[in-house]
DNA sequence: CGAAAAAATGCACTTGTGTGCAATCGCTAT
DNA sequence: ATAGCGATTGCACACAAGTGCATTTTTTCG
């Protein structure tokens, strides 16, 4: 193998010469159900194996779909990201498209620039986890042909495709749990995201407990973190009147929230403290937190971002709403009843 | 199965006509330094905004570079790969290129599809972060002029650029830690994934240990995660000999052991047991953990992959060791010296 | 004002595919 | 033997860009 040849990719033309026929023949021979002689088809597989040639998809991608799908988001470190983005790059990849990932900010600027770049690469569609676009870019998007999705974003965009978890639901629920667990004091964390979901989360829990004749301490810490969770409990506890039932929106901010309200508040949980989170994330299952919370149920969701993806028909401004699923752990007391 | 495209994308022939100039003016615009009278680059511009216009980044890759770099990576989920993507993507982002995931299994069979995938979209460069290719593969990547760039992977494969932490020097530092703390009876949790990585902090630590005369326990649990550093656990303390000083070759698996220790046999951390881990993922500053480990400097490590891609010809089968940093913190008793 | 130099522009070719259309090949039935 | 017919095959074009080269157009300077 001492072939010296300049670093450069095989193309089908290298193939059809080595194999003696057009290059029309080696692309047929590549494309499903096209009409090739199986002499010929042996030829050219043999020909492309000992070159090692593959496919160019780019060039491919100039005549029809590209398969590209961008993912764009940040905070890709979050566990509950980091599910998202491994569930989906692994149903998309499973159904013949290929991942691109933009790593943003949240700020409007840099999604912009994110979907440029989605745009720049013809990707068929884009995939929106973190921030909230422009509404004239999405134009521009849906302009060019390209499939719009966002996920647990805010809804007012119209044109695009919208799927999230039922927050109501979940702050509904979040507080029959604590309640039925016979909290009388209760409190509620937020980050200063301020992201529809969570403000929906908020809302909800609040205005149900207000229902019943509850008041609510609403605490808002920094970025939606363990640290901030943790910077939440020493305000919280810091406080006069302690709260004994408390609904995290979010899992991280819970687990921050419990370790500083175990250890330097010396609380237990859930005898003097109820806390309920949600997202489940790996971590809250772990033997040290054992939090009641809210599953994301990603799997259904990657499914139908596929769905959507395949019948872009479907797609138009709909709106798909999946229910969370409880996950009863020890973080919060049985029910009485 | 002809699929035709929905509301093409705008082409530059478009922009040419409606901005009354040739397809070559519309090239020149958006090249730099490429000879546009400052009047054709207005009317070029305007005409560009309104139609939407924006370069076809495959097009132009036929031609040059695609700028697309691969990663091929499987358990995006575990929170240092989670990590490794976040960092990864963003540097190489920043340096003017694209990312595209390819989620694998750590099987060959799968990490080999993904490589075929990486030349198919011509991507200037493949990052292998979990599984190991076989060889005759990135022979082909490299004949191809495809640049293959290995992370913490085994290093018998020429041509591939590699790029690690030292193993070495955390094992032996582990040993000095556990025995400095006063440890007598040294474990080790490893999986069974038998990485080199993993392999080479197991045999390193237990080497210097024996040339200190002590024997290490080795447990060898199952995938490299939080549950098997449970079950290891349960293993270890369910034996007669019960250690007082364990090296667990990942955080992941420390945090299982650590649950399990203190929970089911009611153990003291670090009276009763000092544990140190490797990778320092977040959860390992968490406050019910508070472990010390290893920090794998993502940072520079990343920087030293985006710098490899910028010098090809440095690339040559190099290998770069990085020093991981250790990160003290409670689950070690402080030296007596 | 006119010639030479400089700048701008357009033509045509390149990149690697897929595919419509027409030509050719191989085989069967009359 | 030859027409008929379906299965192959090759040509040429399209896709969306960048660029060398020749051809204008503009500017500069004597």
């Amino acid at each position: 193998m001492s072939e010296l040849k300049p670093p450069s990719f095989v193309s089908a033309q290298m193939v059809a010469d080595r194999a003696g026929v057009s290059r029309s023949a080696v692309s047929r021979t590549f494309t499903d159900g096209a009409s090739v002689s199986a002499a010929t088809r042996r030829k050219v597989l043999e020909a492309a194996d000992a070159l090692g040639y593959h496919v160019n998809h780019l060039a491919r991608g100039l005549r029809e779909r590209s398969n590209i799908v961008c993912l764009v988001v940040s905070d890709m470190t979050t566990p509950i990201r980091a599910r998202m983005v491994d569930v989906l790059t692994r149903k998309l990849q499973a159904s013949g498209k290929i991942t691109m990932v933009i790593n943003t900010g949240t700020d409007t600027e840099s999604v912009s620039a994110a979907l440029r770049q989605t745009l720049n690469y013809r990707a068929d569609a884009t995939v929106v986890l973190s921030g909230t676009p422009p509404a004239s870019l999405i134009e521009t998007c849906l302009a060019n042909g390209q499939q719009v999705i966002l996920i647990n974003r805010d809804e007012r965009l119209q044109g695009s495709s919208n799927l999230g978890v039922d927050n109501a639901m979940a702050g509904r629920e979040a507080l029959y749990l604590l309640r039925r667990a016979g909290c009388e004091r209760l409190g509620l964390i937020t980050s200063n995201a301020r992201t529809a979901s969570l403000v929906e989360r908020e809302t909800v829990f609040v205005e149900a407990a207000a229902a019943e004749g509850v008041q609510v301490v609403v605490t808002e810490a920094g970025p939606t973190s363990y640290e901030s969770g943790q910077e939440a409990a020493r305000r919280v506890f810091g406080r006069s009147e302690a709260p004994d039932g408390v609904f995290c929106v979010t899992d991280l901010l819970a687990l921050g929230f419990m370790d500083v309200a175990r250890q330097d508040f010396g609380l237990k949980i859930p005898d003097d403290l109820c806390v309920v989170g949600f997202d489940d994330i790996e971590q809250a299952g772990w033997a040290s937190y054992q939090l009641t919370t809210f599953r994301q149920p990603l799997n259904p969701m990657a499914d139908e971002v596929v769905d959507l993806l395949l019948q872009p028909q479907r797609a138009v401004s709909e709106r798909r709403m999946i229910e969370p699923i409880p996950v009863w752990r020890r973080s919060v007391r049985p029910g009485k009843r």
